[in-house]
RNA sequence: GCCGCCAUCGUCUAGUGGCCCAGGACAUUGGGUUUUCAGCCCAAGAAUCAGGGGUUCGAAUCCCCUUGGCGGUACCA
């Protein structure tokens, strides 16, 4: 596939042959790059190309160490992952901390164990052992440095790269001036100061030590237009870029363009997904894979998840303003990971939720992903309260040592006092987490963990107080209701059966005047002063101090008759 | 400024020239349900398909213009 024919071979006499002009870039090339550096053909023998099905995808996760995992980063990986898996192919993990300033300490774990959290292990790449895996590595591009360096060198050396010795002040001059003059903005053309200079000269300077970048000599004209075939977007005509961009910066870092190509070349890439803030840089990242001589990657470009401004606009989810932006957030929250996964693939193919109606109890890994249904659009609003839904759906499907375990867990991390709670006595609570459990019709009231301690802390024995009751509205008179407590009191026994409760609870209805049920009462209005549910309120709310709560025969049993016994008193 | 992407109920969207005076889900409202809330079941409201021009017997769907949103235009990714 790829041919260096115009590579400098070894073979002096093959050197002799080579033109004035070429000797000359060889030799400026010698100078950029002085110390030893794989040839390309070494590189191409170390990463060979992957042996995997014909269709099988090769995918990527690439994200840069900033110390922030953003939502939008595991939207990434859970769509890459998705496509290799079912194709058969490889995921992979790249890190991408070619910028030093930006770079954070420990950034790296950050991602490592939020993709690990998500189920999005790569396949190669750092795992959560801070081991890597595979072959084709390194997967950390600042230790990849020679690898760019090689290819950089071998573009100076066939003119299609220069060093450039343009200061920041220089470049902003030519900016302002060209936007005075109303002209496109960019080192390009004749605004390319560098293109030009004598090469005898540039090695001058750089025998002055002078700083310097490498940019791409562009063949690329402007005027032109070409199609791009996006998996996503379609087909998009863009112009041929003409920009000399940087490809290497002073301080030796390839940028992300030029690590681009290289990487998703060498590391066998078949489909780059990525943000779609990348789409204009498609004509730049073409003419490198040309110039290159490598074949480019399918590309996939995916809108961003927003959000509304407080000016009722939309922007992107914001590292700085959203706190649902970090990934942190959602597991703060106690949100399953599972739920968020399956909110994410729900906006990457909308009929993910038809599927799910469909197979209920198969993991969301079995959902095909298809390229064609990702939205073309600007991008989906992040919306909570359909991420609530799906959560409390797929809480309600837990069984209780699921439940309890999750809860546990969590609650141990981010609320010790009621975690200390729940693993004092696991027995207990795991029989207060089964209440309206595992039936066809479960409870879906829980759609965070950081919800359970505010529907549940009743069940704690110990600081269980008297309800305030001023917070109680009925028809009942105080004092009727201090009778319905006691006479509660007096019948109820923990070796009732539901039914024999029910009639209890029937029993006193009947002697405040109100109906055995709802029917009942409608059907005669005027010869009740209500139905049942307004005695089982007070109850309720005697036993837990709450107006919502499961199911309370259950829940009276599971605090035995003593106990119940003790609050009704209260 | 220039270049590109996008535009359907509050939200995610279905829709690729007739099946659409626009369908589903979430949310909302109302009703039902041998105990409340929740859940579940049923029902309702909710989009003049951004606006304007074409093309066509026929357009949410194709074309053009306008407007609006988003992105890019870095030695950041």
């Amino acid at each position: 596939m790829e041919k260096y024919s115009n590579l400098p071979k070894d073979n002096p006499e093959e050197a002799m042959n080579l033109s004035t002009e070429q000797k000359r870039n060889k030799k400026l090339a010698e100078k950029l790059f002085p110390g030893e550096l794989p040839s390309i053909q070494s590189l191409f023998e170390k990463y060979p190309k992957r042996e995997l099905p014909e269709d099988a995808m090769v995918t990527r996760i690439a994200p840069s160490p900033t110390g922030f995992m953003h939502i939008g980063g595991i939207y990434m990986a859970l769509i890459s992952k998705h496509f290799a898996d079912q194709t058969k192919g490889v995921y992979y993990l790249r890190i991408e901390d070619t910028d030093k300033k930006r770079e954070v300490e420990g950034a790296r774990k950050v991602i490592v164990e939020s993709l690990h959290r998500f189920g999005l292990d790569p396949e190669e790449g750092e795992g959560t052992d801070g081991i890597e895996r595979g072959k084709y590595g390194p997967y950390r591009q600042s230790e990849r440095k020679d690898i760019y360096k090689s290819f950089i060198k071998y573009l100076v050396e066939i003119d299609r790269a220069y060093p450039c010795f343009c200061s920041e002040e220089e470049l902003e001059k030519t900016h302002k001036m060209q936007e005075e003059l109303k002209v496109r903005p960019g080192y390009y053309g004749t605004w390319a100061k560098c293109r030009d200079i004598d090469k005898n000269f540039a090695g001058e300077m750089l025998e002055q030590n002078k700083p310097f970048v490498i940019r791409l000599r562009s063949t690329g004209n402007n005027a032109n237009t070409f199609i791009h075939n996006d998996l996503i977007k379609g087909s998009v005509e863009l112009p041929e870029n003409d920009l000399d961009a940087v490809i290497m910066k002073s301080d030796e870092l390839p940028t992300y363009h030029l690590a681009h190509a290289v990487d998703d070349h060498l590391m066998g890439t078949t489909h780059v997904l990525r943000g779609d803030e990348w789409l204009s840089s498609i004509p730049l990242h073409y003419e490198l894979f040309q110039a290159l001589n490598f074949k480019h990657p399918e590309y996939a470009h995916i809108a961003p998840i927003n959000k509304i401004d407080e000016s009722g606009g939309k922007r992107k989810l914001s590292k700085r303003k959203d706190p649902e932006a970090n990934v942190v957030f959602y597991e703060e929250h106690g949100y399953p990971e599972i739920a968020v996964t399956e909110y994410l693939l729900n906006i990457a193919n909308p009929d993910f939720e038809a599927w799910r109606k469909n197979n209920p109890d198969k993991s969301p890994l079995g959902f095909k992903l298809f390229f064609n249904k990702l939205s073309t659009g600007a991008g989906p609003i992040f919306d909570k309260i359909k991420l609530q839904n799906i959560a409390k759906e797929v809480i309600g499907k837990m069984k209780s040592e699921e439940l309890y375990q999750s809860v546990l867990s969590w609650a141990l991390k981010h609320d010790s006092e009621f975690g200390k709670i729940i693993s004092s006595d696991p027995e207990y609570w795991l029989r207060v987490f089964s209440i309206e459990r595992g039936g066809n019709k479960p409870r879906k009231d829980i759609s965070m963990w950081s919800e359970v301690k505010e529907v549940s802390s009743f069940f704690n024995k110990e600081q269980f107080t008297k309800p305030d009751w001023s917070n109680f509205t009925s028809v009942l008179s105080s004092s009727e209701i201090k009778d319905i407590i006691s006479q509660c009191s007096e019948i109820i026994s923990s070796v009732d059966s539901p039914e024999e409760w029910m009639e209890k609870i029937r029993q006193i209805a009947a002697n405040f005047g109100f109906a055995p049920n709802t029917k009942t009462f409608k059907e005669n209005r005027n010869k009740y002063r209500g139905h049942i549910g307004e005695i089982a309120q007070v109850i309720r709310f005697s036993i837990t101090g709450l107006t919502k709560s499961p199911d309370l025969y259950q829940t009276m049993q599971a605090l035995g008759e003593q106990e119940c016994k003790k609050r009704l008193a209260l």
